[in-house]
DNA sequence: ACCCAGGCGGGCG
DNA sequence: CGCCCGCATGGG
């Protein structure tokens, strides 16, 4: 015990962070922000990990990102997980330049510049965007932040005891009232089967090395997963930025940037994203189009 | 009171 | 295939 407290003291770090806005970046609807311990000040967030290992919290000021961490996170590590978990390796200049296909591509970079992909756990990935169906981004939180605080596992980050994201384990083993109980929902009993499937017969780590075609398809055999739930883990889980979700708002947006307002069908909207962006660009394409197009309430 | 929300599964022609 | 429908719940 004497050693584990040692262990708990707090360390910091710092790193330089070009093109990288926090505020929008946690801000912007990714699951990290369902299970951070948030706090408004100047801004900071504690990233509270399903790991177990301990806790990093992150804050930012100017281009300098600041980091705290605790528990059995060295500095190297914690700085390695900061680094992939913000997408601090992606490069926003080469980025930007190939999303600037137009004017409007043009604006969503200015008011949304430094808005980075995060990368998340993807079981946590998972569970949050099968929440996500037919519901907004508000609510998705409240039911999960519900999950965390009836299912997580406690953990004590220097005598604090923080929940813990659930695993899929804790979740498959749920009784499908106390599931509902968060609020979740007829979505409900899609999260009890996939969470059993994760926990059992798909282990969700092996989509990592998967080209994106397969791990989509991987992923599209869990209940409550279809294409743009797919996509959204595939880009948000797992960092697989050829992902291109289509919601009603990608959806309106592009027909009235692109189409004259005219109907058009997801997979013409996916050949047409195709088309236009590089493969590997089309992730951010997306998550700057649905911020943009959200903000200025385009098509509505 | 009423409307809608980062879709999906199931059933139909 | 494409299309249509119902769906639990909380916030505006």
């Amino acid at each position: 015990m004497a050693s584990y407290e040692t262990q708990t003291v707090e360390r910091t770090d710092a790193i330089r962070a070009d093109a990288f806005d926090m505020r929008h970046t946690f801000e912007s609807g990714q699951p990290l922000t369902f299970h951070a311990d948030y706090s408004e000040d100047g801004f900071s967030r504690n990233l509270a990990y399903s790991t177990g290992i301990g806790r990093i919290s992150v804050s930012s000021s100017g281009n300098i990102l600041h980091i705290s961490h605790s528990g059995r996170y060295s500095r190297a590590t914690a700085r390695v997980e900061v680094i992939k978990r913000m997408g601090l390796n992606d490069d926003m200049e080469r980025i930007y330049e190939g999303m600037n296909t137009d004017p409007f591509m043009d604006s969503a970079i200015r008011n949304f510049k430094g808005m980075r992909i995060t990368e998340n756990d993807s079981w946590e990935t998972t569970m949050c965007f099968i929440l996500s169906q037919f519901n907004n981004i508000k609510r998705i939180r409240l039911i999960t932040r519900r999950m965390i605080e009836r299912f997580g596992q406690p953990y004590s980050d220097g005598g604090t005891i923080i929940s813990m994201f659930p695993s899929a384990e804790a979740v498959a083993g749920a009784s499908i009232g106390d599931i509902n109980a968060c609020g979740t929902g007829f979505r409900g009993k899609y999260l009890k089967s996939a969470a059993k499937v994760c926990s059992e017969n798909l282990d969700l780590k092996k989509l990592y090395g998967m080209d994106y075609a397969s791990a989509k398809e991987a992923l599209m055999e869990l209940d409550g997963v279809g294409d743009k739930v797919a996509d959204c883990i595939l880009l948000f889980g797992y960092h697989k930025t050829e992902a291109f979700p289509i919601d009603t708002w990608i959806k309106r947006i592009i027909e009235t940037v692109y189409f004259k307002g005219r109907n058009k069908s997801i997979k013409e909207l996916h050949k047409f994203a195709e088309r236009r962006w590089q493969p590997e660009l089309l992730g951010y394409v997306q998550q700057y189009l649905f911020w943009n197009g959200r903000s200025l309430k385009v098509g509505t």
